[in-house]
DNA sequence: TTTTTAACTGAACATCCGTTCATAAGAAAA
DNA sequence: TTTTCTTATGAACGGATGTTCAGTTAAAAA
């Protein structure tokens, strides 16, 4: 038996990278099987290499598209002025566009260790690049003299850590929305690196 | 062959808990097989099991050593004194404590979701522990009117995950002391929770 | 209607997994 | 020296692993 009706590659495809998504990060990349995925799409092992190589090339291809989509996000986001104003859209931003991507998030934190050096290298690039965005506005604003900190480098890393360990905490339907969360941090973030 | 010169429990078993933490930091507890641990230690993997019940205990028993020591060190460290105070001693203790445990503190974050239901709830009792240290200080400090925040949870565990991601890009022989890396980021604590 | 093609099956490959256990051997006790 | 005990070996267990591939079938093209 194959190709079952509405069975295409336009839905096994979305379906697979859904699948691993979630199993990855449930479970993390080397405690899950490709027979276990394939199970969740509906489908034998065997098939899932008409869409992936093989596993590394999963993993891979999750955190290169999740990293994409955050850094075109950021892109649009940017829009210039006072680096105040700037540290503030880039502190929601970071908020908005993580809290609804628990899973691609955490597999892109976690799972850094299981990609080959080539392909480490490359995401370590693209996580650098969104790096490279505070660091700028940080130096902005020390340069305005709005934002004053010892360390620029360690003050870039310490506001990424401190906004994306929310991720480790957050469930939806909480006690706070998003809006408030958003301003809670704002209001944490702006006063750390407050002259 | 059995026992060789100098081979005792007393010298096996720690070679075993090391090994192990250093293998599971590094490719991850489910990458890691009990043949590459015994081989690491220099045994074959049978004999493994003369020092834990299972590969599952082995990971328990290395987080629940390293939240004890946490547990313990800063119960030695907290002497009491104005909020402020109390808050510098934490930051500074928190990274001097972490910093030197970089595998420990990377498994103790990573390996959760390794651990069976029961375990992970010890652990996860352990740590809300170290975390209620940290949430009464702050509640004494803004009792004080010498802090000020919107969300005492929240301003808890952003300060957690700032301090902690400091694991994530520290390098020893970096370009800063240690005694540099806790006074800028204590800097970055105490505005952050500012009045 | 017939032909072609994309999508999938199911079995097979060699290899690895955690764990158990009968057996061996060096060290300590007698 | 002989006996006892600890610590280790090495083979074996059933099962899971990523990946390949010849064969099959339903849909699309002719």
């Amino acid at each position: 038996m194959a190709r079952k009706q509405g069975s295409h590659s336009d839905i096994t495809g979305p379906k697979l990278r859904k699948a691993a998504r979630r199993l990855i990060a449930q479970h993390g990349f080397a405690a899950v099987s490709m027979r276990q995925i394939a199970a969740e799409v509906g489908v034998q092992a065997g098939a899932l290499y008409n869409y992936t190589p093989d596993k590394q090339s999963l993993l891979f291809d999750l955190m290169r598209e999740h990293m994409d989509e955050l850094l075109t996000a950021w892109d649009v986001e940017e829009k210039g002025g006072s680096a105040l104003e700037r540290l503030e859209r880039f502190t929601r931003f970071h908020i908005r566009f993580n809290l609804p991507r628990a899973d691609e998030v955490f597999i892109a934190y976690m799972e850094l260790r299981n990609l080959s050096p080539e392909n480490f290298a490359e995401i370590e690039k693209l996580r650098r690049q969104y790096e490279a965005g505070l660091e700028d506005i940080l130096r902005a604003g020390e340069a305005e003299g709005v934002f004053a900190f010892t360390d620029l480098r360690i003050a870039t890393m310490a506001l990424i850590a401190m906004l994306t360990g929310l991720n480790t905490w957050y469930r939806e339907n909480g006690r706070l929305s998003v809006a408030e969360i958003e301003t809670i941090y704002w209001d944490l973030v702006r006063k750390s690196v407050a002259v």
